[in-house]
DNA sequence: CGCGAGCTTGATGCCGATCAATGCATGTGG
DNA sequence: CCACATGCATTGATCGGCATCAAGCTCGCG
């Protein structure tokens, strides 16, 4: 389902991964370069880390060190209130960089969950900081990604506030179909790397609620759903009921 | 209330405003300079705008230009569906801000209102990437503003997603609190900028909802509520609703 | 003074949380 | 290879919080 490292050899003990050979180039910061520059910016990883499934890649109050890169596998993000009630608030897939919440506080203030084995790229917030000097085009493509999960944080919002359970869920599964295509899987048929749990707690809905939307867009024949593989239907229904709002 | 401007007669027309002569400075994104960095900082600021109340600073589709600081005044921001659906994403007082919604797809992706008659430092992007090349510590500023802007959201969707209305409205009240004190003002006794219907739309309540809450914290001799004005009369009791929730 | 925007308060009904029980897969040890 | 445990998903029943509809109320302003 999700491409397969390259070079599964050098996951660990690699000092350096080339940007320039990486195949989700196109999808994570270095989007835009020339040959030639990608070349120049191959140090900007400095290593690989594998993470198992059920394991963290950070957690609240870890150092801020920098940002990572999903090369393979699945993670959330959550944070979690004193008294212990939880907010998933983001799914994380290859080609996407998370750990941005680190850099207010020099530390991290959510935790970051693999859903399945998985490995990212370590970006060190120092190198970053220097080649984005260097390179216009890196600074102004990390400040585009940060803005844009500035952005889908402000549709979360939205969705959160404004409609109702199914239609969260039709936003959710539209969202991930959308960005699975865009990674050259299937965008009608897959499997979820999450719980009902999870997607209720990042949908601010109960895992009950969850599946019972699950079952309603089955019987109204938009979606084909056993446990955790989904095979969407009908698109345009799913998009119609959506209904404007964007995760 | 708020801070009255420095000098109003320079409001219009006038290229170049002092950064090193701001008195929010220590709350903007020119922080931790040395007065001689600060010197050759000044022209980051353009020019300054002024937005009249019910006004728009920006709205969605508009192209990307720069950041804004807010001077004087008050703002919100907000996200609207296709559908008509609203949501106001945050609210932004003096030495706040906004507009990092625009850097994703360089326009802007939500509207940005002044909720009374407000001044803005505009802060062209490209003049920020180059002074940004050029200084780290605005550098890093820069980007742990944008990071606080992140956490901040998630710190919303947690309080959407789980909590209820009155835990909500204590959160937003003592969150305004918190930054008006910051601010020099008091912390205890304010007036609202904004109606309940946006306080509702902001936390994901009716108008009614809200109203009804802040009946409810009267009462209970938490507040003392006379429309738009409020004291605080029991920080601690409000501070305890809040559970553990911090927007 | 009267209009209108915004606020308050009440009555009603619905959506989704919660509690509870069952079903279904995977994996583990006897 | 089966029995059982465990984690996750489904489905049902009940109930409460909040949206919605519907009046009045307050205050600022032309």
């Amino acid at each position: 389902m999700h491409p397969s490292p390259d070079d599964p050899s050098t996951v660990h003990g690699t000092p350096t991964v080339a940007c320039s050979s990486c195949n989700l180039r196109e999808l994570c910061l270095p989007v835009g370069f020339t040959a030639v520059e990608l070349a120049r910016l191959d140090h900007l990883v400095a290593t690989r880390r594998a993470v198992r499934r059920g394991e963290s890649l950070f957690r609240r109050g870890d150092a801020f060190q920098g940002v990572f890169a999903v090369r393979t596998g699945f993670f959330k993000t959550r944070s979690t209130s004193v008294d212990g009630r939880e907010q998933v608030t983001g799914f994380q897939m290859a080609g996407e960089l998370l750990g941005f919440d680190g850099l207010s506080e020099a530390m991290h203030q959510c935790d970051a969950i693999a859903l399945e084995d998985s490995q990212v790229c370590v970006i060190p917030y120092p190198r970053l900081e220097e080649l984005a000097r260097e390179f216009t085009i890196l600074q102004r493509q990390f400040h585009r990604v940060m803005g844009r999960e500035i952005v889908r944080a402000q549709g979360v919002m939205l969705l959160l506030s404004s409609t109702r359970a199914q239609e969260r869920l039709a936003a959710f599964l539209a969202n991930l179909a959308q960005r699975l295509g865009a990674r050259g899987f299937s965008a009608s048929s897959f499997v979820l790397r999450m719980t009902r749990d999870e997607i209720g707690t990042y949908l601010g809905l109960s895992l009950e609620t969850v599946s019972r939307c699950f079952s309603k867009l089955h019987e109204q024949g938009v979606l084909d759903v056993q446990q955790r593989n989904i095979r969407i239907l009908d698109p345009a229904r799913l998009t119609k009921l959506v209904a404007g709002v964007t995760v």
